[in-house]
DNA sequence: TTGTAGGCGTTATCAA
DNA sequence: TTGATAACGCCTACAA
């Protein structure tokens, strides 16, 4: 019982457990258990409580608790870059899931980099987050994490991206469908000669999205031609440089895989005097509420990005849980949205037929 | 001596100190101090330590170390909203700035919601946050939480907005002087009748942008119309909303006070069939990469989110290590960049000179 | 129903 | 230089 005899309470540091138990002429367990609602407490103890941690201000200490009982009510997110426009909604959509299960979010950019990434993961399981939301960087874990990954038994689900020798839950957006329709819809409309600028290529989610490129002009008969296509790294810079490279070849059309992309591929026109859709027909991925508002309007692929979020956060909320099973595969939908930068108003000609398919045209949304 | 008995090692939840100690044939205090680099140890035993700590894969227990060292080196950051494009990019300048300094950062979204925003300060106390980020919700702070912050002495600092009654150090970007600069460029290339969407008056920036609106309007003779001003909540359909009420005016020209209202502010003028700068000439406010590639291309005023955060973080790190003194406020400058929709390229009769103002032309950078 | 005391995994004090 | 051992603040069998 030397704790009791503790500090005379207050000058930082808060009051504790110890210092409530006194207040109130009770024990740590009365007190414990008044906190937690757990067990039976008699009437008045139980106001006595209440009225010592009023009169302290007590608030319990997260970091005790935590410890004392093995888990933290936090999970690690590992994005590529808060500030690429993509992933904000993502982590809100986790922290809203979380939040509702009183769960909290520690938040780090990795920038695609291995390293980091491991130094961050390594973090995470250091300080014993309940579970772990990874937007994979290129490459594969290392064996050395994942054996401390597999040994602790936290658990891990993978957003956006597959990781090849991580058997892990997973939550996508059928890219490869959302490509394919993309650059179906500019064959559609008439346009012959289609360029590409992809995604990395060591990332499952560019490959997906080139695949879907091919598979759509096979379906429509149309040539691959190696030199309308560009591989980048989903941010500005590499879509500035592709456009610089393909744009002077005056293909009819573009498939840009993700937005930033398409940011730079629009300066690179801009700057050489090429007007969309006039002088070529775009179409984007990866849609936002300020695409429709300015011109050209980017016909885009949208992503639900809100729903990855809260779909991978409420994966991983069951495996914390206890769940077990083998790993799942969510795999969201895309959904097409034609405005003009397709090309799709002046070739109105070939009338779209919807097919079917996921096709909004903005004018009839809203 | 009883914890050395604990269970033999492995089966989940990792090794502890006691487990290496025990593998080395040292003490827990030897390995604490090979892991911590604190103390001499002997050469021998120091080898002894790092084999077994290899050997078993053990990482410190990062909960545990906060308890007992009564720092987390964890920082909560509250913002409104993570989705706002605004934010990303100051979370982003924050996570860079603490990661350097060890630090990670806990992040949460307030939606403005003053009751959320006590929610989550008071788990950030729980949590022992080692200090606080924080961009106001309206409102002030309740007077139990600032009892609370101030007997925890845990450091808090302010980013965008302030807070009345909430001494503690600052990080603004000129709102005001933004706002003046926004306004006075539309007056300077003749607009007379300029219009207004500002943001809330209950924080702190909405109001610095509405003043510096009014005191534009002063310098350069022009009315005040009390009918030509709306105010917004910075979001998207507050925009369009005061785009709906405010377009069919007529005005010569808009400042309107973020970039997402700046949004909903064109779909009303879209709906509406009015063509920037055409029919009326805009400024906005919070620059973004792709608002040079798109038409109308956006006159705004560039806030330095990035450095907003890192600054930030700098100055809450400096009350970590203890630094002691009156709160400090920064004011970062903004940046006047036009393009055209304040439409100027359509009276560039009225040459500007640059008056040494911050003004940037945008053809002139890159 | 309530209290006691040991455990969670570190750090830190104080002897040896 | 090392080693016991007491904090750190909370939870929770086990006792009473």
């Amino acid at each position: 019982m030397v704790r009791a005899v503790r500090r005379k309470q207050g000058s930082k540091k808060g009051p504790t457990i110890y210092d409530v138990a006194r207040e109130a002429r009770v024990s740590v367990f009365t007190v414990s258990s008044v906190i937690n609602k757990t067990g039976q407490v008699g009437r008045s103890l139980h106001c006595r409580v209440e009225a010592a941690i009023k009169k302290l201000n007590y608030r319990p200490n997260l970091l005790a608790r935590s410890l004392a009982k093995q888990q933290t009510h936090t999970i690690g997110v590992i994005v590529p870059d808060i500030a690429n426009p993509f992933f904000p909604l993502v982590v809100r959509g986790a922290e809203d899931a979380a939040e509702k299960a009183g769960y909290h979010i520690v938040l780090c950019s990795s920038d695609n980099d291995p390293a980091k990434e491991e130094v961050y993961l390594e973090l995470f399981l250091s300080k014993r987050m309940d579970g772990i939301l990874l937007t994979k960087a290129p490459g594969s874990l290392s064996p050395h994490l994942r054996q401390i990954v597999n040994g602790l038994g936290v658990p891990i689900v993978l957003m956006m991206r597959t990781c090849g020798d991580l058997k892990a839950d997973t939550v996508l957006t059928d890219d490869y469908q959302g490509a394919f329709e993309a650059v179906s819809h500019l064959a559609r409309i008439g346009h012959q000669r289609i360029g590409l600028v992809g995604g990395p290529k060591n990332v499952s989610n560019g490959r997906a999205r080139w695949l879907g490129y091919r598979k759509a002009l096979k379906a429509f008969n149309l040539d691959y031609e190696s030199n309308l296509v560009a591989e980048g790294d989903y941010r500005i810079e590499s879509g500035y440089r592709a456009g610089l490279s393909l744009l002077p070849l005056r293909s009819d059309a573009f498939y840009v895989a993700n937005y930033l992309m398409t940011v730079g591929f629009m300066k690179a026109a801009d700057e050489m005097g090429l007007r969309c859709p006039e002088d070529f027909g775009l179409v984007s991925f990866d849609d936002y509420p300020w695409l429709g508002c300015f011109q050209p309007r980017l016909t885009t692929v949208d992503l639900p990005k809100y729903e990855l979020g809260t779909a991978s956060a409420h994966l991983l909320l069951e495996r914390i849980k206890g769940k077990v099973g083998p790993p799942l595969v969510r795999k969201l939908k895309p959904r097409l949205i034609v405005r003009e930068s397709c090309g799709f108003r002046l070739r109105k000609r070939d009338a779209v037929s919807a097919e079917g398919s996921q096709l909004t045209l903005e004018s009839e949304q809203s």
